[in-house]
DNA sequence: GCCAACGTTGGC
DNA sequence: GCCAACGTTGGC
C-alpha cells in the first residue's frame, strides 16, 4: 500500500463536510453504522436530508446504492508541495490496475465509501481540469478500511485529530475496469439534468448538480443506467 | 484566473 | 446557536 501512496493522493478524493461532519464527529464512537446508513437527527442544513428524502419516502433511511461516481483530479496541482494528480492513465499503471482511494476528509463522503461493497461498479470522473467528464468504469474491489494516510505527517491529508485504536477515515480499493465507448463531457450530463429537471427524467437529482461538490456520490440505478446509455450515443 | 457555491471556523 | 469571515472545490 505505501509504495502507490504518493502518487495516488488525488485530490478530490477529500473533502470536509459541513454540519453532518460536525455531528457525526461528536457521535464518535459507535456510529459507524449509523453514520452510513442514516443522518443524526440533528444534522438540519447539509446533504443527509435531501439525499434521503429525494430516493424514496417510506424507508430512505433503507436506500441501498449500487452505484458510485468518484471523481479524480487529471491534471497536477500541489497540495502542501504534493502533486495529487491522478487520472484514468495513473490507475491503469498501477499494479493490478488497482488503487486505494486515500484521502478522503469529507464526513458524508466518507459514508458512501464505508457502504461501497465488494463488486460494486462506479464512474471515474475527471475534475477540475480542461475537459470535466467521465472517462472509465472501476469496480471496487475491497470495502472500507482505515485510510492510513491519516496517520502520515508528510501527507497532505494527514488528520493529526485521528487516532489509530479509532480511524476517523476509510478508504477503499477500486481497480479499472474499462474506459467507457467515449468520453462523456459534463456539459452533456449536465443538459441532460437540466431537461430531466422540466421533464422528470432520470438525472433530474443527480448529485453532481444538487450536491455539486462532493468527490463520492451515489447513483442510481436509473441514473447509471441513463449516464452508461450515452456512450453508445452521438457526442453533440 | 475568476468566481459561485458551499463547507469550516470562531467570536459572541 | 447564530453568523460573518474565511477557505476550498471545481466549472468556466
Amino acid at each position: 500500500m505505501q509504495s502507490f501512496q504518493v502518487l495516488q493522493s488525488r485530490v478530490d478524493k477529500k473533502e470536509p463536510d459541513a454540519k453532518i461532519a460536525k455531528t457525526e464527529e461528536e457521535t464518535s464512537d459507535k456510529e459507524e453504522e449509523e453514520k452510513s446508513a442514516k443522518p443524526p437527527a440533528g444534522s438540519s442544513k447539509s446533504g443527509w436530508k435531501n439525499w434521503k428524502k429525494k430516493e424514496s419516502d417510506g424507508e430512505e433511511s433503507k436506500i441501498t446504492y449500487c452505484h458510485w461516481l468518484l471523481k479524480s483530479e487529471p491534471e497536477s496541482r500541489l497540495e502542501k508541495g504534493v502533486d495529487v494528480k491522478f487520472s484514468v492513465d495513473d490507475l491503469k499503471a498501477q499494479p493490478n490496475q488497482t488503487t486505494c482511494w486515500d484521502g478522503v476528509r469529507n464526513y458524508q463522503a466518507r459514508n458512501f465509501l464505508r457502504s461501497m461493497k465488494l463488486g460494486q461498479q462506479a464512474f471515474f470522473y475527471h475534475s477540475n481540469c480542461k475537459e470535466p467528464g467521465i472517462v472509465a468504469l472501476v469496480k471496487i474491489v475491497k470495502e472500507a478500511y482505515p485510510d492510513h494516510t491519516q496517520f502520515d505527517q508528510k501527507d497532505p491529508h494527514y488528520d493529526s485529530t485521528s487516532r489509530k485504536e479509532n480511524p476517523k477515515w476509510s478508504m477503499v480499493d477500486v481497480q479499472f475496469v474499462r474506459m467507457t465507448k467515449r468520453f462523456i463531457p459534463l456539459s452533456e450530463i449536465k443538459a441532460h439534468h437540466l431537461a430531466h429537471k422540466a421533464d422528470g427524467g432520470p438525472l433530474k437529482d443527480m448529485m453532481l448538480f444538487t450536491r455539486q461538490r462532493l468527490s463520492i456520490q451515489p447513483l442510481t440505478q436509473e441514473e447509471f443506467d441513463f449516464v452508461l446509455s450515452l456512450e453508445e450515443e452521438k457526442p453533440h
